[in-house]
DNA sequence: CCGGATCCCGTCTGATACTG
DNA sequence: CAGTATCAGACGGGATCCGG
């Protein structure tokens, strides 16, 4: 590999990363994707109990920015009460595969990031 | 898949999900483990060049938690003036496959990133 | 050259309480 | 049920100057 393609390609996915991180940076989104991934359609009190430690405000705040990224539609059902469900939109469930990949590394370093 | 099982998995993927997260959070961990990815050995300038827009206090910062979470191991060198490389340890190399697919990521909704 | 120390302000975040 | 309001402390992050 010559040593000018090497650093173009390589300045043009670090920006890469810089934007996915852009989007996914903020202590919950993370996992509020996760929760969704493996089950779509879920309420809001429903996600607050699926995500550990996150509270009501993060939960609301997070969710807001989630959906003014297009990575996740909400909806609002004319219920009595009203009930609102969140689902990840196609472009949302495009992180599922970089999701997985985290979920693997995670699992598989657990001990080394408790032990850190 | 059963419920109960789906469940199991699904909580415990998220834990580990979150627990990645603790590691790579930081408004610059995963940009600069990026670069450290592309070339090894890389000096303080070389690194604080090679992400852009970050400040010598924050490469500081963000490399002194990297270290100490065991992803990158610093060395000095005994030269006049004095110089430090950083380069990642096999358990930081170990997010590599990773980062290429958030970089991946990235790079293909680039355009929805950036409207959003 | 490689950072450390300090100042300073805005943002983030948790706790708690309250509303339609 | 699905949020909003408010307060107060913690944290982030830029600018700048300093030391080995």
């Amino acid at each position: 590999m010559e040593d000018n393609a090497f650093k173009r390609d390589c300045r043009k996915n670090i920006r890469a990363v810089h934007d996915a991180m852009d989007v996914l940076s903020g202590k919950w989104k993370v996992s509020i994707i996760a929760v969704l991934c493996y089950s779509s359609q879920q309420r809001f009190s429903e996600i607050l109990s699926n995500v550990e430690g996150i509270s009501n405000k993060m939960l609301s705040k997070e969710l807001k920015e989630l959906e003014s990224d297009k990575l996740v539609k909400r909806t609002v059902l004319s219920t009595q009460p009203v009930t609102v469900s969140y689902e990840l939109t196609p472009y949302g469930k495009s992180l599922k595969d970089v999701i997985m990949h985290l979920a693997r590394w995670g699992t598989e370093h657990r001990q080394e990031i408790i032990a850190g």
